[in-house]
DNA sequence: CGAGTTTGACCTGCGC
DNA sequence: GCGCAGGTCAAACTCG
């Protein structure tokens, strides 16, 4: 029994352990937050730092970069002016890396003469990928493909008119130009007639070539009528298994998914020659990727002013010098270009000409990002699906690059980092892919990227009836 | 009959 | 200017 006093002093004293309860939870609450809110500031503290570790890496990606880029520079200037000054006993130091690509018809036949004649002596050893220095302006020259394309075409009045209003004044100086379209070809083994790429083609045309006894084909997009794309179909000489697939042009309207990775690898390839024919292809001479030879190639070439890339989507067996025999059978410049393949994931540099950027804080960032795990890299290496979906990502990847920086960069900056970046993201994608074959995940962008490269891949291999699981 | 292919003629650019 | 080679055209032909 419990009378009213105690009652009250039982109240009281629950009031005061309610209180005190309530106290507590507040105070556990309030230490929670104080909890919360350090851990957040530990968090942001970090990932203060790991901007500052970024930032500090981009300055000094940007001084490296800058030193290459006024190296070239003053190399480039003193090569000028050696040439203007001195006689032709020097032109042959003179190093000219433009595809092709010079200010004027006049200009060009001098440096093709000039090109010539040390040929002729000898004197110029297989490469000649000048600074292109011809030209005082090089960041104009990154929309002359562009530009080149729709004045060719110039019956495509959409296609021209949006290009020419993208452009602006640049228009004037193509006019002086005579450069031609750059071209895409795709090296595959196919055993029919012509590679399946999702597109439909006509026929308009058959030659034989000369250097080559198979008859080249001609032909032309019809989804839509006024499609300015061509397509040449020819096969190898040296392998007749191999399908050679030339593609000139850009698609001007919309394409069905499967049509659209083979068209976003060739114009993406297309994009990355338009860039690596500027200003900076100097640099990239630098870059040797080719130590393994079980890897798709991309080969860049320039073929009577014809600046071409070539996809090799053979398998690693097929990698050999017929490449050069038999697609630049008409090529007066050489065929010893830029040459990137690789031993992936690692991304093995080696140097030809240039000092070596394996070194590079990019490139060694790449390597630590994609060349952890010894076995997957042999596996993916010998993985062809994956190799030419290097090629399309690597591709693609370029393109995508070039719509965000092409427009404001220009020079050795952006191409390094373009092709630095291109290199780790290609990789990393293929690495995603692979290991989401092992039930790992990945991120969507891997994801797409991936899909996207092994769709082009999936495609060419349609024929022989290969099925890839997309 | 329409769509696609074949094939000789023609055009253009380039080297000599 | 001429010849060569690449590229395109267009009439004839084939096929479904």
């Amino acid at each position: 029994m419990i009378f009213e006093g105690e009652a009250m002093i039982n109240m009281s004293s629950n009031n005061d352990e309610i209180e005190e309860t309530l106290n507590t939870e507040t105070l556990s609450m309030e230490e929670a937050y104080v909890t919360r809110a350090k851990v957040k500031m530990e968090e942001v503290r970090k990932e203060n730092e790991r901007l500052k570790v970024t930032l500090s890496q981009i300055m000094e990606d940007y001084s490296f970069l800058k030193n290459q880029f006024n190296g070239i520079t003053d190399q480039s200037k003193k090569a000028t002016n050696l040439a203007s000054m001195a006689g032709s006993d020097e032109e042959s130091e003179l190093v000219c890396l433009s595809l092709g690509r010079f200010s004027g018809p006049r200009e060009e036949k001098k440096m093709m003469n000039k090109r010539k004649t040390l040929e002729n002596g000898n004197k110029l050893d297989g490469i000649e990928l000048g600074l292109n220095s011809c030209h005082p302006d090089n960041s104009i020259e990154v929309s002359r493909n562009n530009l080149d394309e729709s004045k060719e075409e110039g019956s495509n009045d959409v296609r021209s008119s949006t290009k020419h209003s993208r452009i602006g004044d640049d228009e004037i100086l193509q006019q002086n130009n005579p450069m031609k379209k750059p071209r895409v070809s795709v090296r595959a083994q196919c055993n029919t007639q012509t590679m399946h790429d999702g597109c439909q083609w006509r026929k308009y045309g058959q030659k034989i070539a000369k250097g080559n006894p198979c008859p080249r084909a001609y032909y032309r997009c019809t989804v839509s009528p006024s499609c300015p794309v061509r397509k040449q179909v020819q096969r190898c000489i040296d392998d007749m298994s191999v399908l050679i697939t030339t593609y000139k042009g850009a698609h001007n309207h919309p394409l069905q998914p499967s049509a659209a990775a083979m068209a976003s690898t060739t114009s993406s390839a297309v994009a990355m020659l338009s860039c690596g024919s500027t200003t900076s292809t100097s640099c990239l001479t630098g870059y040797n990727f080719s130590t393994a030879s079980n890897f798709p190639r991309a080969t860049f070439s320039s073929s009577q002013s014809h600046p071409t890339v070539v996809l090799d989507l053979t398998p690693p067996n097929h990698h050999s010098n017929r490449l050069s025999s038999t697609l630049f059978s008409n090529t007066r410049s050489s065929p010893t270009s830029l040459n990137f393949s690789s031993n992936f994931p690692t991304i093995n540099t080696t140097t030809t000409m240039a000092p070596p950027h394996s070194q590079h804080p990019l490139f060694s960032g790449v390597q630590k990002q994609a060349g952890n795990d010894q076995n997957i890299a042999a596996a993916i290496a010998h993985d062809l699906s994956f190799q030419s979906a290097l090629a399309a990502a690597f591709a693609s990847i370029v393109a995508k690059n070039n719509n965000v920086n092409g427009a404001r960069s220009s020079g050795m900056n952006f191409h390094h980092q373009n092709f630095a970046q291109t290199t780790s993201n290609a990789s990393v994608g293929c690495a995603a892919s692979f290991m989401s074959r092992f039930g790992q995940p990945m991120n969507s962008q891997q994801h797409n990227l991936t899909l996207a490269a092994s769709k082009t891949r999936a495609m060419s291999l349609a024929d022989e009836g290969e099925h890839l699981s997309l």
